[in-house]
RNA sequence: GCCGGGAUGGCGGAACUGGUAGACGCGCCGGACUCAAAAUCCGGUGGUGGUAACACCGUGUCGGUUCGAUUCCGACUCUCGGCACCA
């Protein structure tokens, strides 16, 4: 018995409970089944949830269940990114530790998730700084360790001179420490590398396998890792003995440096300053800045010359090295060979320093290297033995030449760089390293794993807290048991998202990374996350999911097959954050209209990729389209429950479509119709307008009790079966968006025990049949008229019938016919002339 | 600066492979119900002109390809995401 109001509230908690007590979304490894394995990017547990979120998780589940409708074994798992900076942060703030913080938000945020209704697997629950998980990563760590995929080196970071505290880039604004406002410093220390770039090929070449990844996430990637062919070369440097290296893509021009420009990191930049006090004073203002490629990129071009000089292998002219701002010591050797005459940005920083200009390739057309660089192909001039070829071939000729005298090879290059993973902070993975005066940097044995991370811990406002715990740092070499020290640094975050999803499969082993239930489940079929990680997360774990691989871990070479980046959600066209004041509480939306109302607005409002500007009246609307549906159920409860009672007992009389009445033909095939578009959307993802056919197969459904049937018994049983059909159509097509309502009506209007164990609809493709269609008549392609022609008419009969129009007659009246363009079933186009 | 997106009525968006621009919803306007309001239901709703039939204009800007362009190509403007230590 359905009551006339849609008490959302009761109805959504007490199926959530039912859900939760019989756990049916616990999963198996099921063999009879093809298995589905959706999941979206575990949130960092920030303490709330926002709709960011929801909508995230909410698109996932539509996904999880629709799949599930399919008859698939459906994974869908949570867990919480929970190491990382805030965590910190609010330590300092509210004077608690980190690990109380993190638990406390995720117990809250739990809950929150709980009155979605997200059909979740919480069995399989992870929190990635419970150490029964990161035990793996520091084992995996050891054993990449052992294969040589692990090597310590100096880099950058940016130091807080005044809290002595290392920065993340997002902690500096404006060249200053966000707290204690000093200007930061780059500075040099050692940290631990993953050589990513040993994988950069095969992270190259296997997106061409990611055949249902957006094209955009695929070009971005492809653009990291940024690989191109070109040439080292190798300059000796004037009374040192070190030479200098440089890559370069155009070997071409070599005959057109002006300069060589180091960064001011560059060891040579150090040893030109070591007894320059200008020197020493510029290299300290080059450091003075962010270490951001960003800011790099954008601040102004200064140099110095470094007073030292290069020999030209060619020419053996002497060349001016420069130390230069624009420089990245990460990338390449962190030197460049400078063309003036042939790239933008050297004819910019020759331009301002007077450095010389020299053209190497001939333009077709004239041009003035004053101005500007000329960057296309051309004949080589100014370039002694190698004139007159042209560029492409000279590159190789160079090149060529380079060899043989020993100054150069063929090189392909990278853009991507070896993975820095060592951060000086606190809440996050400790790093499986002890460090021996006597036996050098040791892994910790695995017997010894894992290395935990005390939680009780108070953290200090400048440095690391790891460093202040004797307790912790404290221990003996595994090699010589000689008094050691711990690493105190910890994993870069991006580890624990690397694998996570790999982990859900087998969360209860405690006996190894993964088993092989991971290679049941893995790789994901369906991955749902922000557009914002499309380069670094989405990167970092394909890459580990091939060094787990290798391990023989899991038997895929890419962890996730299909991908939905989904985009922001905006309010007044802006994001939402506390600062600006406009955002909106998930949970209060929740208790004013209920989970399956906010569900579908989050669907209905945009397409998933791009951003959803938020609506208070939009969700209104959909909460006005569930109480409509409500209430036709109510209305119409008992003509249904009669045919669901006559469908279970197979009583029902068998109906000859063709003799019904056109206008219950009419609405069989606007049905089907609308389901058929409902279901080709939701295979290609396309949510929104899923969404938007189910308001318009309920505008159909609605227009069936109008039907006039007069008092004859046959017709008003086509009409009952069609609203039967229609109804049962429409609650599974909605069920994935708007599970609790639909639910909740399948089962009291006898349509089955359980909506969770019904299939999705299939089409009925002779109610789609139609003996004549509606043509487009178009003049100039402008549309006039729709005319009837029989369904598949020839192009002859159209064109006919179009001609014969009495309205489209009068738009060829003194006009004479150039052209009869004919679309069968669609359109006629005719062209028209004076 | 570099890489990758986006721009369609008053608003969110639809238009599948180049073929009726504006589905569906919101808002607004008018009507019904009501003492009244809310809720609900019915009708209308891109702009301009016209009593109307209808005509012209219209998918960020400028240009191109085509019988036909929101869709393809070129240039530009604004805007969003990423740039390796926010996650």
């Amino acid at each position: 018995m359905i009551e006339e109001q849609y008490n959302f509230q009761a109805l959504e908690s007490e199926l959530q409970q039912s859900w939760e007590e019989k756990r049916v979304f616990a999963v198996s490894e099921d063999l009879s089944k093809e298995k589905f394995y959706c999941l979206s990017m575990f949130p960092y547990p920030s303490g709330y949830l926002h709709m960011g979120h929801v909508r995230n998780y909410v698109l996932s589940d539509v996904i999880a269940r629709y799949q599930r409708l399919l008859g698939k074994n459906v994974l869908q798992p949570m867990g919480w990114d929970a190491f990382g900076l805030p965590a910190e942060n609010a330590a300092i703030k509210h004077k608690v530790a980190p690990a109380t913080w993190t638990y406390k938000n995720i117990d809250h945020m739990r809950k929150q998730f709980k009155i979605l209704g997200i059909a979740y697997d919480w069995s399989r629950e992870i929190a990635t700084c419970n150490p029964k998980y990161y035990h793996w990563e520091q084992w995996l760590f050891i054993k990449m360790y052992e294969k040589g995929l692990i090597y310590r080196k100096n880099s950058i970071v940016n130091w807080d001179p005044v809290d002595q505290t290392v920065l993340a880039n997002e902690q500096v604004i404006d060249g200053r420490g966000w707290r204690s406002g000093a200007l930061v410093e780059q500075k040099e220390i050692p940290q631990w590398f993953i050589k990513i770039t040993n994988y950069a090929e095969e992270l190259l070449t296997d997106l061409d396998k990611l055949g249902g990844w957006p094209l955009q996430v695929k070009t971005m990637q492809r653009n990291w890792i940024g690989r191109s062919e070109g040439t080292n070369i190798v300059f000796a440097v004037n009374h040192d003995d070190k030479p200098l290296k440089i890559f370069t893509t155009r070997s071409d021009t070599l005959m057109g440096i002006s300069y060589l420009a180091i960064s001011p990191n560059h060891t040579l930049a150090k040893k030109a300053a070591h007894n320059n006090l200008e020197l020493q004073n510029f290299i300290k203002t080059c450091k003075q800045v962010k270490a951001s490629e960003a800011d790099l990129a954008t601040i102004e071009k200064k140099g110095m010359d470094s007073g030292l000089t290069a020999i030209h292998p060619i020419s053996q002219e002497n060349i001016p090295i420069w130390i230069a701002n624009y420089v990245l010591q990460e990338y390449g050797a962190g030197a460049v060979m400078a063309v003036p005459a042939h790239d933008e940005r050297d004819h910019e920083f020759a331009s301002k320093y007077q450095l010389p200009i020299k053209p190497v390739v001939e333009p077709k057309d004239s041009w003035d290297f004053q101005q500007h660089a000329y960057t296309g192909n051309g004949k080589l001039i100014n370039s002694g033995q190698f004139n007159s070829l042209d560029n492409e071939t000279a590159k190789t000729a160079i090149t060529e030449f380079l060899i043989s005298h020993q100054c150069g090879k063929q090189k392909i290059h990278y853009r991507l760089r070896d993975w820095g993973i060592s951060r000086q902070r606190y809440w996050g993975t400790p790093i499986p390293i002890i460090y021996c005066s006597d036996c050098g940097p040791q892994t910790v044995p695995e017997s010894e794993l894992p290395v935990i991370l005390p939680e009780n811990v108070a953290i200090p406002e400048t440095g690391s807290a790891l460093k202040t715990l004797p307790s912790f740092y404290q221990t003996t070499c595994p090699k010589c048991h000689g008094p050691a020290t711990r690493e105190t640094d910890t994993f870069d975050t991006f580890i624990e998202s690397s694998w996570y999803y790999a982990r859900f499969a087998c969360k209860n082993q405690d006996k190894a990374m993964l088993d092989d239930r991971a290679k049941y489940w893995t790789p994901v079929d369906q991955y749902i996350g922000g557009i914002e990680h499309a380069i670094l997360h989405l990167l970092y774990a394909r890459f580990f999911h091939k060094i787990l691989r290798d391990f023989g871990l899991v038997n895929s070479d890419e962890p996730f097959i299909r991908l939905l980046t989904q985009g922001m959600v905006l309010k007044d066209s802006t994001k939402m954050s506390k600062s600006k004041g406009n955002t909106v509480d998930p949970n209060d939306l929740i208790q004013k209209y209920g989970a399956d109302t906010i569900r579908f607005f989050s669907i209905f409002a945009a397409p998933p990729e791009q951003s959803l500007e938020w609506s208070d009246h939009g969700v209104e609307g959909a909460h006005r389209f569930l109480r409509r549906l409500w209430l036709f159920a109510f209305k119409y409860q008992q003509t249904l429950n009669e045919e669901g009672i006559m469908q279970k007992n197979d009583s029902t009389i068998s109906i000859d479509w063709d003799k019904v009445s056109p206008e219950q033909r009419e609405i069989r095939k606007e049905i089907y119709q609308l389901f058929k578009q409902a279901d080709f959307d939701m295979q290609r993802l396309q949510l929104n307008t899923v969404a938007a056919a189910c308001m318009k197969l309920l505008n159909v459904i609605a227009k069936i009790p109008e039907l006039k049937i007069e008092n004859d018994q046959e017709a008003e049983v086509v009409n009952k079966r069609l609203l039967f059909i229609g109804f049962s159509i429409l609650l599974r097509t909605l069920n994935p968006i708007a599970p609790h309502i639909t639910h909740y009506l399948w089962k009291n209007l006898n349509f089955g025990p359980t909506i969770l164990k019904a299939s999705w609809p299939k089409i009925a493709n002779n109610a789609l049949r139609s003996d004549t269609i509606q043509v487009v008549v178009q003049v100039n392609g402008k549309m006039r008229q729709q005319i009837s022609v029989p369904f598949e008419a020839s192009k002859e009969v159209i064109e006919q019938t179009a001609l014969a129009d009495t309205k489209i007659k009068t738009y060829l009246q003194n006009k004479s016919i150039k052209k009869v363009i004919v679309v069968p079933n669609k359109l006629i186009n005719i062209v028209v002339g004076d």
